[in-house]
DNA sequence: CCATCATATTCCCATAACGGCATGCGTCAA
DNA sequence: TTGACGCATGCCGTTATGGGAATATGATGG
């Protein structure tokens, strides 16, 4: 009850699309709605598996479920990024270089490659 | 040599930006470049965490060492956030829910809900 | 050369993550 | 009711993670 390993995966979006099969699972949804068993075939993955991303997804608000008989379609709920397009937005501003301390430092680094 | 538990933390930048701390980390650096034991008062966290956490930082390319002395300036390299805005660009037209399917969706949802 | 400051690294612990496999559970058809 | 189908879970094993404490490494000043 002392180390706390790491924050839970479940926790938040920046966590759940840390997992490349998680993003290609969203990426997947952006098509449409999937039953658990035809998106994991459609991603070559196992079913457990796929319903046990769809979970953290779902869990963080990324994905929703809307049952229909003995299947369950998986829908994108793209909202849940938002926190994150936020976040990248903050350092939009430094790709293009046009930061001043940026400049500089790569104009540091340059000179040190010399 | 079986089951590989999970990509490695240092793998890319979703990686990277998915522990909080780090995030925190990046968007101090927005402001200029710091000493590894300033920036870890700063924050709040020990010598080494700060260390540890820098070099997950500077193995994806998000962060930048400039050696002066016995200090080490780490400064931001935002540059390897833009894999992480570029897949994200491809959820954006979901944000505003105008995209059809998701409309019907939630209005599924709403009905269900009566 | 030695003491010191700034960092990085190593060792160790507790925990969480992913994957596979087997199984539980709900739904539908016969 | 029974069996098949679709999906979720549970359990187990392996690996990675984040944190702390101690220590190693590097550079600087005497």
């Amino acid at each position: 009850m002392a180390a706390v390993a790491r924050a839970a995966t479940t926790s938040d979006a920046f966590n759940a699309i840390a997992e490349p099969q998680r993003r290609d699972i969203l990426a997947l949804l952006r098509a449409g709605e999937w039953p658990v068993t035809d998106l994991a075939r459609e991603l070559g993955m196992s079913q457990p598996r796929a319903s046990k991303h769809l979970r953290v997804l779902r869990e963080v608000g990324l994905v929703r479920v809307r049952e229909a008989g003995k299947q369950r379609w998986y829908g994108l709920d793209a909202r849940g990024l938002r926190p994150v397009h936020e976040w990248l937005g903050g350092f939009e501003r430094f790709w293009a270089g046009s930061f001043d301390r940026l400049d500089a430092y790569v104009q540091d680094l340059k000179q040190e490659a010399e």
